[in-house]
RNA sequence: GGGGUAGUAGCUCAGUUGGUUAGAGCGCCUGCCUGUCACGCAGGAGGCCGCGGGUUCAAGUCCCGUCUAUCCCGCCA
């Protein structure tokens, strides 16, 4: 099991070794550098590894010796001249293998820092494997966390050689073992499909593959194997899931890489109840197993609608309140004429949101919310200030009548020192305003220690009864929320032809802290409706349905089942299961946020032979016709 | 495509209003040291101040451009 306290970050970085794990004893060695203790005293024991560190005393020197799962000290004497001298070569990440006899330390020479800490080895024998040259960075944990990332990437097998790497490693692959005793223990089946996939034009950039064997055709690399699971579902596997690698050419985050990993799922004959519940199970068992954390489930669900309208994200943090009030009513008769003027306009919402103790933040802190609010949408930041005596600071608040004042008082609960924010757009955008500043509040709250976020409290979360449609203004019609496959609610279904944007879909997505870690469907399974969704609403026309999609109304057309399933952001799970702050510190060899790998040197260009092969030739593109 | 931040010794950083020979800590090298575990002590080496251009008597410092990394917006059905 792994330890992971609330200020695990820190303490993990102070730590230089694992808990113990069960005992292995390979090839050249007797124990692992996390094996000896008092009870091992007197024994003659061989340790491979890297040495960490040398301290040499002239007559008697230390070296401490790290394997990945820990660190033990050996001790040189100059007893022997020959090998003291051959310990004198030794130098930082060199690979040795030490042969000597275990001994316990004195009273004073115990380091309860270290599990081993209590022993040492008395060296007899010495082989130097590998003689290091000096890292370009240091492999200490604390100091490694600050060096630049690039130079980290380009000698990753450095990098990972910190037991803070190593250890996201380690929570990976025992988080992939649990899925997997999970999902086998209710019999779903692990089955790979292809990466080599066609193109799918709607949704994510892909990246295209030319195909040697059909001249000017190209394969795409799957976004994810969405299509090919639907099309197990048809085939009787019932249950099936995949560690799937997907590939998207989008612009890169810190949550996101043009390569990545899902826990891809897909049931029959279920309903959502059948999924939540499963999923819960998953999780928990993933959480117990790796983090010896025990979660509370049923997890709880939010709507979509509430999401936004309360939290102003459709993936919201709930380790923390902030929620907002709507006063959209109370400010329609305003003679603040920006609030009225909004709060008659059909579709405008005016929301608030009481930030508790922060009436003290500084102009600069102000101008940053400001500028959040402005760079999605806002005209401005609206605010008031509550000083310590509750006197109500702000430029606005002469416009309040008594009555709006009352409205405010009331359903914040305003207390002398908070903070109270609004927004005032169209509903959505209102939201989406205040979801951002509120997001920005929080981190202000816990600089000034107003709010602990522990990254061991795992507030789990469905975000459910999304909209199936969204309308694309830049498109003119309408576009799947999440994708085409998604079935409405069964009620809903009768709104598809009159108000497409009304209609509700058998969408869910679980949220872990304000980090989208998966979303799913149940999925359309009968071929008129998924025809109707792609032709009649979606507007594709036909025969590029037919081109793209024509194999799945076909396989729909010879007894489907109905069916559901789920992909998890497996990079995104781990980085929150280990409190990393990107997904690069949880893959063992990320991409820049340009998609290069800096190690190895990808992407590079192609040879003539190769282009030629594969029938592809390169132009230069002048400014010109770039502009076209 | 756009906005922010960063780039000075191997690493992390400081460098004032533009002004002498660009500094510190760690690391590295040499020597000393028998109980260290961030060992200690003494000495030493190490710089295209990201790159290119400009302003100036004078640029690490000011201006323009550019490259790289990173965060964000757009994008991610």
């Amino acid at each position: 099991m792994l330890f992971l306290s609330c200020a695990r970050r820190r303490h993990a970085a102070r730590s230089r070794t694992l808990p113990a794990t069960a005992a292995y004893c390979p090839m050249k060695r007797t124990h692992t550098c996390n094996a000896l203790r008092r009870d091992q005293v007197g024994q003659e024991v061989t340790l491979v590894g890297w040495v960490d560190v040398r301290r040499d005393h002239g007559g008697i020197q230390f070296i401490d010796l790290r394997d990945r799962e820990g660190i033990t000290q050996i001790l040189f004497t100059n007893e022997d001249a020959e090998l003291s001298q051959q310990a004198d070569r030794i130098r930082p990440e060199s690979v040795i293998e030490v042969t000597g006899t275990v001994r316990a330390r004195g009273e004073s020479e115990v380091n309860a820092k270290l599990p081993t800490g209590e022993i040492e080895v008395v060296a007899r024998q010495l082989t130097i494997h590998n003689v290091a040259e000096t890292p370009p960075f240091p492999l200490d944990d604390d100091k490694a966390n600050k060096v630049n990332e690039d130079l980290r990437l380009q000698y990753r097998f450095l990098d990972l050689r910190r037991p803070n790497m190593y250890r996201n490693l380690r929570v990976r692959s025992k988080a992939a073992k649990a899925m997997r005793d999970y999902l086998d223990s209710q019999e779903f089946l692990e089955i790979e499909t292809p990466s080599l996939f066609k193109s799918t034009p709607e949704g994510a950039r892909e990246f295209l593959v030319p195909s040697r064997l059909n001249p000017g055709k190209f394969y795409a690399l799957n976004q994810s194997p969405q299509q090919y699971k639907q099309m197990l579902m048809v085939a009787g596997v019932e249950r099936y899931y995949q560690l799937a690698r997907c590939f998207r050419d989008e612009d890169l985050r810190a949550d996101r890489q043009p390569e990545f990993t899902q826990i891809d799922i897909e049931m029959s004959f279920i309903d959502r109840e059948d999924m939540y519940a499963t999923m819960e199970g998953l999780m928990k068992r993933i959480w117990k197993d790796v983090l010896g954390v025990d979660l509370q489930t049923p997890f709880p669900r939010m709507s979509y609608f509430e999401a936004m309208n309360r939290y102003g994200v459709d993936k919201p943090d709930t380790r923390f309140g902030l929620t907002f009030e709507d006063f959209t009513e109370a400010f329609k008769n305003s003679s603040f004429k920006v609030f009225k003027t909004i709060a008659n306009s059909g579709d405008g919402a005016i929301k608030a949101m009481k930030v508790p103790e922060l009436a003290d933040l500084t102009q600069g802190e102000h101008r940053d919310l400001e500028n959040t609010a402005k760079n999605f949408g806002a005209k401005g930041l609206a605010f008031i200030r509550i000083d310590e005596s509750g006197e109500w600071k702000s430029p606005i608040v002469k416009f309040f009548s008594d009555e709006e004042k009352a409205a405010l008082q009331e359903r914040l609960d305003i207390q002398p020192g908070d903070l109270v924010l609004f927004s005032a757009a169209e509903w959505e955008r209102a939201c989406t305003i205040l979801g951002r500043v509120r997001l920005e509040c929080a981190k202000l709250l816990v600089k000034r220690e107003k709010l602990e976020l522990s990254a061991s409290q795992y507030n789990f979360l469905w975000v459910i009864e999304f909209p199936l449609m969204l309308h694309d203004e830049e498109q003119g019609r309408y576009v799947a929320a999440h994708h085409p496959f998604t079935a409405p609610v069964p009620e809903d279904v009768e709104l598809l032809d009159s108000d497409p944007k009304a209609v509700r879909g058998q969408h869910y997505d679980l949220v872990l802290n304000g980090w989208e870690i998966g979303g799913g469907s149940i999925r359309i399974h009968q071929p008129e409706l998924q025809k109707k969704v792609f032709e009649d609403v979606l507007q594709i026309p036909k025969d590029v349905v037919q081109e793209r999609f024509g194999y799945m109304l076909n396989a729909f057309r010879y007894g489907a089942p109905p069916h559901g399933g789920i992909a998890f952001g497996f990079d995104r799970m781990i980085t929150l299961m280990t409190g990393a702050t990107s997904i690069r510190e949880v893959i063992a060899f990320p991409k820049t946020q340009k998609g290069q790998d800096l190690m190895a040197d990808a992407p590079t260009t192609a040879t003539p032979r190769q282009l030629r092969d594969l029938h592809i030739e390169t132009v230069e593109l002048d400014e010109e016709a770039d502009a076209e």
